[in-house]
DNA sequence: TATTGTTATACTCTATAACTATA
DNA sequence: TATAGTTATAGAGTATAACAATA
């Protein structure tokens, strides 16, 4: 997705401005989050670039070394991604060494997912980029307002029952 | 893009926890920024599919009535994308009705972009939408809590240099 | 017969490159 | 020759459906 999206107008009972300028109007939170958001989503994914793995790979490997032995089935619930899906991103991420399927002794049906070496360096180096970035992101900030600011997005996302660690992405509408 | 992705790592300092619980250990404001800009993003494109755009089209449809008359180039210049992605954008919005092409008098080179009577009535039913999600969204926060927040907001928007109103998506990295 | 994972396929989004009309 | 717009094409990302192995 691309392009500005959604803004409140000038609401009825305030006094137009003259000039033509509606396109650079009041800017709503709404749309803040959803700009803001996606400004950090490029940036963090520039700032893991060098390392190999984009946000996407950055989620699975977290999840796996949250919980070593998961299967696939399980990581793709958790997700909300359609089985095949994670196929596609673990196939990438043994490719590169970061993760390893093992087959299940109880249940050879399943995979257990663990991490390499490899993939526990890589998720040290992909930890302090995102220390980097966040220090980046909030400079406009002083210390109190980010943490009131993170107090306020912990208050809308718990709210909105958004999964702790699970980025929604654009998911099927519906 | 979907999955989690970002989140700082508990810092070397601090005593590890004891349990397997690093997936869901504490989330950054970056992360926060992009999971939930995501969710406002989609929430969004639901509320406005019943009129038949997308939160590109509104994009578009928001820069034609602040500024009537303006060519694609000048468009695309603005979203920072090709002339080509801003051709299909118009295709659509022209074979719904909601804008209309005029070949310019003085260049004959460029099509001047003009709302539809129809294209207007469309913006209207979207700023209305957009209110609606914008109050739904912030549900958890008060009065004060919402300026709070975007007062926050647009410190960071501004620090970042975002360019009002405009949705970067995810732009082609550099 | 049901479940885990895989493969094959298709669809959407967006970019690049070649092309047409106009200047 | 340069510019506005268009068309053709390609690639990334992600879904659906059919399939194989195991239970």
């Amino acid at each position: 997705m691309l392009v500005a999206y959604d803004r409140p107008v000038n609401s009825p009972g305030q006094p137009h401005t003259t000039g033509p300028a509606p396109a650079t109007g009041p800017r709503g939170a709404a749309f803040l989050l959803a700009q803001i958001g996606a400004h950090a989503a490029g940036r963090f994914a520039e700032r893991i670039g060098h390392l190999g793995v984009t946000p996407a790979d950055v989620g699975l490997l977290r999840m796996i070394a949250g919980q070593p032995g998961r299967s696939q089935r399980a990581l793709s619930e958790e997700l909300g991604v359609v089985p095949s899906r994670v196929v596609t991103l673990i196939d990438g991420l043994e490719r590169k060494g970061l993760v390893e399927r093992r087959r299940s002794a109880e249940d050879r049906r399943n995979h257990e997912l663990h991490l390499t070496a490899e993939g526990k360096r890589t998720l040290g180096a992909v930890s302090r980029a995102a220390a980097a970035h966040e220090d980046a992101l909030l400079a406009a900030l002083d210390p109190e307002q980010r943490t009131r600011l993170l107090g306020l997005l912990e208050r809308v996302a718990a709210e909105q029952e958004l999964t702790p660690g699970v980025h929604p992405g654009y998911r099927a509408r519906g």
